[in-house]
DNA sequence: ATCCATAGCGCC
DNA sequence: AGGGCGCTATGGAT
């Protein structure tokens, strides 16, 4: 399915290669489209970028590279042709086109592979699923994948509505008017101002950190960062201003009016989502910071007049992927009984929310001292199923292992660096320093593996819900405008729709919780309930 | 002029 | 506390 000249060329499933003029190539696609029809291409991210240039929407697809990528590295199907040959330029990732390409994106370049060898890639693939002890899990996973490369071109395609007029006001109101460019707005300035007096250090740049902390040495305040952590047990005048100025600092230099020039375009944010950019099978972004719009600026998400934000987020998607993944009914019985972190409570494992949340967390993440090592025992006998898995997973990792997810994704094996430290720590001249590093990375990576294979579920959960709000929002009445995703942040998705489907948008975003939770889980009773609020501008939900 | 590592902080 | 990230500014190195 590569551009070619002036057109495309296609290959419909008689096999027989076709060429279709650019211009007739949306009637070309729906056509086709149609129960069981799915295109195939290497890149969602190139080749349907192109149709929605053109207008053109598909139903389904399957992302060769997307799929390469995880299927040469499960575990499943280790054994597969696909993952036993030399790396190929399947193995080559795109590069995003941000900015002027370099010299090493122009050698980092792929062609577009023809369509011989995109047959020959299908297969490779559909022969390493077939070669799995559980197909059914990784081609799921290559599904799912494949239609979250839809979504993030679609989204990026349709952006984010955001109100310029709105985010400058915002910006005024804490920054002051714009300044010139590389000027400082005038709160900055003035607060630069009492900083440099309080601190007694004319000409303070407090952008640079090294000045920074010369002035606070000066000053007397003994701090061993500027971190705003460590700055917050200080007792000094000075400390409230620089605590100010760099929140605002972080506002304009990440969320300011260059950010809004760069990325907001005919009042859309058009994220550049990359679809698997993480180990863990969640979406990274490349530019436009769209999985970090700090909650300051969400009040610039706006509905287009007549159009309504359904703005909805997974609650505790994690925790309750874990008992699913895990088959722990204890646990699963919290997941029923609503918020999970007050059924902790509620259950009597621990005393308070703040305890059950503290706890979930460190039992995810891999957290060994402080309060959550008092609270981690509590857990472990209530839910024994649920911690045992996450302890095997960390197990696996600590012996320098590989971990999968659900559906089959695995995770990466350690570094050269391993070997190294661990070799270093077991010679006969291993100093105390050696065995100290080498215990340190282990414990690391035993982390790392324990939260991916929960990190890694809940996004395959997540993409299934992608998967089903996208299908069932392409089949509202489209008389008022089509509804569409227009965010996804990892657990939670926006749905742009006009005010007339608004509640039936809403409807399939709560369905489709259940049904991917369905798709992973069959009939395991955990339930995956959605806070979802239907609202003009983003800053109205909690 | 360009590359790279680090500090710091935003999100989940 | 502790996992996964992206992004900006800085400052030293090339």
């Amino acid at each position: 399915m590569a551009p070619a000249e002036g057109g495309y060329r296609l290959m419909p499933r008689d096999g027989h290669e076709v060429h279709i003029p650019a211009a007739e190539l949306a009637r070309a696609v729906a056509d086709r489209e149609g129960p069981g029809i799915r295109w195939v291409w290497a890149d969602a991210r190139r080749t349907y970028t192109a149709f929605l240039a053109a207008g053109i929407r598909v139903g389904r697809a399957h992302d060769l590279r997307l799929a390469h990528t995880i299927l040469r590295g499960a575990r499943a199907c280790a054994a597969s042709e696909l993952a036993t040959a030399p790396a190929n330029t399947w193995d080559t990732s795109l590069q995003a086109e941000v900015g002027e390409p370099t010299l090493l994106d122009e050698l980092a370049s792929v062609d577009e592979p023809d369509l011989a060898e995109l047959l020959a890639e299908l297969d490779r693939q559909d022969a390493a699923v077939g070669s799995a002890p559980q197909p059914g899990r990784l081609r799921l996973l290559v599904t799912a994948e494949s239609v979250g490369s839809l979504v993030a071109t679609e989204i990026r395609h349709v952006g984010l509505p955001w109100d310029v007029a709105e985010h400058d006001r915002q910006l005024t109101a804490l920054l002051g008017p714009r300044p010139l460019p590389g000027g400082r707005p005038a709160v900055l300035v003035d607060l630069v101002g009492q900083l440099q007096t309080l601190l007694r250090a004319p000409g303070l740049n407090p952008d640079s950190q090294p000045a920074l902390l010369t002035a606070l040495h000066s000053a007397g305040i003994e701090v061993k960062s500027t971190r705003q952590w460590e700055l917050e047990e200080v007792d000094h005048p000075a400390i409230a201003v620089l605590l100010q100025y760099k929140k605002l600092a972080r506002l304009l230099s990440a969320n300011g009016w260059s950010w809004l020039d760069t990325w907001v375009t005919d009042g859309r944010l058009h994220p550049d989502y990359v679809p698997g950019g993480v180990v863990t099978g969640r979406w990274a972004t490349q530019g436009s910071g769209a999985l970090q719009l700090p909650k300051q600026i969400r009040s610039a998400v706006v509905a287009d007049p007549g159009w309504r934000l359904v703005v909805a987020d997974a609650a505790q998607l994690e925790p309750r992927v874990l008992a699913a993944m895990s088959g722990d009914q204890a646990m699963a019985a919290a997941s029923r009984a609503g918020d999970m972190y007050d059924a902790l409570v509620a259950q009597g494992v621990v005393d308070t929310r703040p305890h059950a949340k503290i706890a979930m967390l460190a039992a995810m993440y891999g957290a060994t001292t402080g309060e959550a090592a008092t609270l981690l025992p509590r857990l472990v006998q209530a839910y024994p199923h649920a911690m045992g898995c996450v302890a095997r997973a960390a197990a696996e990792g600590e012996r320098g292992g590989q971990v999968t997810t659900w559906l089959g994704r695995t995770s990466p094996v350690p570094g050269e660096w391993w070997r190294r430290t661990q070799d270093a720590a077991a010679a006969p001249d291993a100093t105390e320093a050696d065995t100290r590093n080498a215990r340190r990375r282990t414990r690391d990576w035993g982390r790392f593996t324990r939260n991916f294979v929960v990190q890694g579920t809940a996004a395959e959960w997540a993409l299934c819900w992608l998967a089903a709000i996208r299908r069932d929002l392409a089949a509202l009445p489209q008389e008022h405008g089509r509804a569409d995703l227009v965010y996804f942040l990892h657990d939670e998705v926006i749905v742009h729709a006009p005010e007339q489907v608004a509640e039936q948008a809403a409807a399939i975003v709560r369905n489709g919780a259940a049904e991917a939770g369905r798709l992973l889980f069959g009939d395991f009773p955990v339930v995956f309930p959605v806070d979802l609020a239907v609202v003009r501008s983003y800053a109205e939900t909690g």
